[in-house]
DNA sequence: GTAGCACTTAGAGTTTACTCTAAGTCAAGG
DNA sequence: CCTTGACTTAGAGTAAACTCTAAGTGCTAC
């Protein structure tokens, strides 16, 4: 699987999936004897798990780490499971915060409403 | 009320505070004749706002303009309902996100939990 | 076999949102 | 009066995460 196949598919462009494979977050993927990438199995896991923690916002320093974890065999697992732990407890408080601005913006929208009500009938 | 106690009072640093006035999110806060910012009552509740709305992520720029529109009067109501709408939209869109990935991450934590326990069974 | 498009790298540039520095002013306590 | 700590400004610096550029290589279609 080409690199832009995979950017399609997981609406990563090319150049930030090299970017990740560059730093180091992404481990070296697999390649076609010319050099070109040809994503594995594994590789395109990958992807799509970082696709998935990074559209919520985990920070690369932290997804680096636990896939360094992975790699280095199931001795990790409890630090695995702690940055695990940690992120998910992060992620549900930054969820909390935006709960709370969005029930603050559709007090605000309900506002509006009624104020273009008004001037509607004002208009009128 | 002088910056460093709306500084604490929201948790936002002094220099955020001088940031956000600098480049026209806040508008222009109260001086008492010496110079000195006295923030007064409108100016906390601009960033109270500032400070929730933010704290969710909405971007600096839209914020800027919603409250240039504010200033602007009500013939602007429409134009800033609009704006809410989009951006309560588009909060919704990534706390759905973060759902996911939380979701994710809850299973991956299970997992592990499991593997821990089967590993303590080994290890005795 | 050559045009043209996707691929490669190294490295520079961009965006967003702060955060810090330097040099100076103000206000209260001893 | 003078020190000390909070305040002021303009402008430079930083962090995170891309994103773009240039120069070159590989694959496929005519």
């Amino acid at each position: 699987m080409k690199i832009a196949e995979v950017s399609q598919r997981y609406g990563l462009s090319s150049d930030t999936l090299r970017y990740y494979e560059r730093i180091g977050l992404l481990p070296p993927v697999n390649r076609a004897e010319s050099g070109i990438r040809d994503y594995n199995d594994l590789d395109v896991r990958r992807v799509e798990f970082i696709k998935c923690m990074r559209s919520a916002g985990l920070p690369i320093e932290v997804l680096t780490a636990y896939i360094a974890l992975v790699q280095r065999g199931d001795d990790t697992i409890p630090a695995r499971k702690a940055i695990l732990k940690e992120q998910r407890e992060l992620l549900a408080a930054r969820m909390n915060e935006m709960q709370k601005t969005l029930d603050v913006l559709d007090r605000k929208i309900a506002i509006y409403e009624n104020a273009v009500l008004t001037r509607e009938q004002d208009l009128l």
